[in-house]
DNA sequence: TAACTTAGTGTAAAATTTACACTTCCAAAG
DNA sequence: CTTTGGAAGTGTAAATTTTACACTAAGTTA
């Protein structure tokens, strides 16, 4: 009885989520596509994405279905918001695919976005459940999705982008040691705009947050970089103290 | 038959409303009492909110409950985002309370918290539905609410300051003309610590969006102070060109 | 007329930001 | 072996911003 309970949907509340992949050369973000006569390849696709459990937790579920559509487990979400718009399904090909897929294709759905920042070389999605497909786009390429997914999309973007600016953000998609080159090609991705390396290396560095390592880059056809760690500790305390002086 | 279903509750979502006020003196909150058996008071006040009706866009629902609840109308309010913990409501006090006013009192309910930020002297709160009171509290001296609502005061006031940061916010708060002694105590009131007052002074008027006035105070026992009043063109400049150099 | 209260003002030192160009080290090509 | 291409790495001066700090001015009230 209460196995049941658990498993019910609720039709009214649904969670997307917003991966964003970095590859040490573009910013890229995980999509779906879906099986359906959809007009252009843009409706095709869509953030992963479903209703919840009656009884699950927000977040819970949003990690539960990222992994049920597209095999990625164990991501950091961070919310983005409610999404409510009462047209938001308005699209005749979307509600034609929800016939397909929902008990209760009409009802108002009101979703709670999460986004993420990942290494791309960490992860490989695996398309499951009703994805036919799930792989990452180079964001500055896209220009529409499914449903309200791209002004979902930019929300989330534009929140990763000031969240950048304050905190030391995005570390956690680096590799346990990287160069500056790679760690500045992070910032410029996201950002979307170049930054001076000597700048960027000066302000970075004096974050004391970065722990240089005897080792170089082997067999690159330049100059080696040094590469670098993280200070675990200095990170955190970092993140604490919250947002002072981090713009780039 | 449409204004039936328009008039629908959508039980499993509500919205809750964060209403900060400004008197020239401290940061308070608008909060509701309600009937029935609390322990303390704490438990007894609550942010306002209620069900969303099925086919209502979520901003309009918060405005709508808001007005409800406490007579304030046409309020400026910005999401804070989404709370659903499967335990939200989970204190037995508020549970019953649920049953005397829901007609589906168990129902797992996620909220979407908004915020705004008033001048008190603007706004009369009228208590009306199942409010039995509604009133601004000073917000230091708010330690629990019913529900999570203390958490979402507190997200509130963490996004509130971060936005005050960032940008010229706050000045919709101000009266037509304003002294910069009264801006600077709404800074600090918000920000819950005190300013400089030649540093906050000079950084303001760089900024160039307040326009002095020829008028001084009048009937106070000290030196009158200028007024000043927005230059509404350069304000909404700076607001769009987003949040560069404007920290206290 | 003395006391009280807030308004209003300037500066020097420190810290931060910005713009900018050349040398170094490696592999690959010739 | 030499040249070439490509990213790594490095310093400085000027401009701007931040910070800390204390006294006089103009009203009202007692």
């Amino acid at each position: 009885m209460k196995a049941e309970k658990i498993q019910q949907l609720n039709p009214n509340v649904s969670v997307d989520c917003v991966v964003f992949g970095f590859d040490f050369e573009q910013l890229k973000v995980l999509l779906i596509e879906r099986e359906g006569n959809f007009e252009d390849k843009s409706q095709r696709l869509a953030l992963p994405g479903d209703l919840i459990f009656n009884y699950e937790n927000l977040l819970s579920a949003a990690q539960r279905v990222l992994e049920e559509l597209t095999g990625l487990k164990d991501i950091f979400l961070k919310q983005v918001g409610a999404f409510g718009e009462p047209d938001r399904i308005s699209k005749e090909t979307d509600k034609q695919w929800l016939r397909s897929i929902r008990a209760n294709p009409d009802a108002r759905v009101i979703t709670i976005a999460y986004y993420s920042l990942v290494q791309i070389t960490d992860y490989t999605p695996q398309a499951n459940s009703f994805a036919t497909s799930a792989n990452w786009y180079d964001v500055r390429e896209i220009d529409d999705l499914a449903f309200d997914h791209y002004s979902i999309l930019r929300q989330a973007l534009d929140q990763l982008r000031m969240e950048l600016q304050s905190r030391p953000v995005g570390f956690n998609l680096m590799p346990p040691k990287f160069t500056l080159g790679q760690l500045q090609k992070m910032y410029e991705a996201i950002l979307g705009k170049s930054l001076d390396k000597r700048n960027f290396r000066r302000k970075i560095l004096k974050l004391d947050i970065l722990t240089p390592l005897e080792e170089k880059q082997q067999e690159v056809s330049h100059k080696p970089a040094q590469y670098f760690m993280f200070n675990e500790e200095n990170y955190n305390n970092l993140r604490e103290s919250g947002f002072d002086n981090f713009g780039f």
